[in-house]
DNA sequence: CTGTTAGCGCATTCAC
DNA sequence: GTGAATGCGCTAACAG
């Protein structure tokens, strides 16, 4: 679908040659004044724009970074990728994205795309069953720069930004066991993640810190099918019905919380105190039912985007290994809805 | 960032030519079964993957399709790309993903950019602010097909998918008339949208069908700040007190709706009845204080990318200008949460 | 300040 | 069945 107006057209009309024209338009300082003016009035006049392919081709930079997701219908995700849309267009660069569905298979696929030279580098949060990453190292040796958001791969050795995962699911269980709980449920995120990991230990310590068994049965390790969870949730509320506090890794854990109490008919919070990661609108939904530990996506986003943008601007294919941790926030009263 | 191995190499390493070795990896009929072999393994071997630049540039077909739309952070949106995202993934197109963050500015910047063939269709859902459509008509002059979704331009003859509006309004203020209600305020969608037009007409039209008058105070016009509709919403409630049904255009007005009740201490349902546009999630949450239409976002967005797919692929540049409207419904107990 | 030349990686036409 | 040559549109090195 090429216009018709291009360079040479350009050029042609103008009776200048190629170079020039391209020169102009790049406002390169060795161009006259009067030629630029001439230049960028056609061009504006027949509404030229560059092919960004041939450009693309050419300069070895396609101004393209690619953001790989496990899905978008996520506050989560969704708040990230208006950060890094925002930091993209500053930078004057375009955003491709690509999910995964937490699926394996499909992670490998787009990696392996990826390593067309589409993209000037990645913004990244792995699939929950993502295993082995032979398929991240192909594109590190194929020197894309790549930045991990949220749920990161250790393995792979570049720059990291993430939630303080251990530091909230201590302050989260702190929090139930301050206000009186004393057998307190963990609902974790599939697979092995990462951020899940972290959480965990950070709720295990709160429970040593608080002098209290840390029981196993009393762990839950959710899936990607809500149906599922929301029966296992309420099978470990039957089997345990001393329960008095939840503490949700996720959103959809969290809610799923709040249905099956409710459908147990143990009244919230009194009977059961329920604490999970979510975003402020339905922690004011469900305010007074739910605390919530809120992540700073919007700003892991837009660090993520900032540092990946920087090492591409720089031509530098390898990032530092460093990991740079935002603060979540705890809010025990929801009381504003954004 | 361009790996080493390309056509150039994968020849010299098998003793091909360039062009035996890019038929090969074609499978082009004009190469022998063991050469093709032959180049498929070491290809195989070496990772190689064609530079996506240099063949759209070549081909003038970049397997990609854009999405124009307001935010992301949206139930309609994400799970509009989920269906787009899906349909493009089955024909092998990549999807880039725009922002306008219903900045009619942004939307235009964006849409000069698109000119430049980056992309060989464009889905698009317009901004709230667009009057002057110059942008899309200069992206159809340019040969770029383009299916518009849900909030389309009625101005720009081409495919359009959207909810049956008109009926959802009527169906949804009919609902809160046959519970009782006889002072139905409206919560309208910002700007002059299509599908805010058309839902506002359902609802004129159901109270007409119901001998009531139409009352334009008690139509509100909301806009993007949500603080601001909050406040909005709180004094219609306050200056008129018989209001005893509420029509939400979107959901945030709705969810917002659901806010100023219980603030004001009006009990929902029973004193106030709301109704709205809304995801099951929501929906689940709130319910019953909240009967929900929900638009079936994912179809919308599968059978908008169809119609662009077959018309890129077809190398049809030009979309007749049918509308297809799929159903929404209408849950007035949203008793599972998907 | 401007023009000429070369080539990014690939697909394709034309020879053989 | 394979190779050589051409050009997509653009940028950059080199001349003048």
């Amino acid at each position: 679908m090429p216009p018709a107006v291009n360079l040479k057209s350009l050029a042609q009309a103008l009776n200048l040659s190629i170079a020039t024209v391209s020169r102009a338009l790049q406002d390169s300082h060795e161009v006259s004044p009067q030629t630029k003016e001439r230049v960028r009035a056609l061009a504006a006049e027949l509404n030229y724009q560059p092919n960004a392919y041939a450009s693309s081709l050419r300069r070895n930079l396609s101004k393209t970074i690619g953001v790989v997701i496990p899905e978008v219908n996520n506050h989560f995700f969704s708040l990230a990728i208006n950060g890094i849309e925002e930091v993209a267009r500053q930078h004057d660069f375009h955003v491709i994205i690509y999910l995964t569905h937490d699926d394996y298979a499909r992670e490998v696929a787009i990696a392996q795309y990826l390593t067309g030279g589409r993209i000037d580098g990645l913004l990244m949060s792995v699939a929950s069953g993502s295993q082995d990453f032979a398929h991240l190292h192909k594109l590190q040796e194929n020197k894309l720069p790549i930045v991990f958001f949220d749920r990161v791969c250790e393995e792979v050795s570049t720059a990291k930004v993430t939630t303080n995962d251990y530091e909230s699911g201590f302050r989260a269980t702190q929090h139930l066991l301050e206000a009186g709980c004393r057998h307190v449920a963990h609902l974790l995120v599939s697979g092995n993640l990462s951020i899940g990991r972290s959480r965990m230990q950070g709720y295990a310590a709160a429970l040593q810190a608080h002098g209290l068994p840390y029981d196993e049965d009393l762990v839950l390790s959710g899936g990607n099918d809500q149906e599922r969870n929301a029966t296992l949730i309420k099978e470990l509320l039957e089997r345990r019905p001393e329960i008095d506090g939840i503490f949700a890794s996720v959103e959809h854990l969290a809610i799923g919380s709040y249905h099956a109490c409710q459908r147990l008919g143990r009244s919230i919070p009194e009977q059961v105190k329920i604490i999970g990661f979510s975003n402020l609108e339905i922690a004011a939904l469900l305010n007074p039912a739910l605390t919530t530990i809120t992540q700073p996506a919007y700003d892991i986003g837009r660090e993520a985007a900032v540092i990946l943008l920087r090492a591409v601007t720089r031509k530098k294919s390898v990032l530092p290994a460093q990991s740079l941790m935002l603060e979540s926030e705890l809010f025990a009263r929801a009381s504003t809805a954004r």
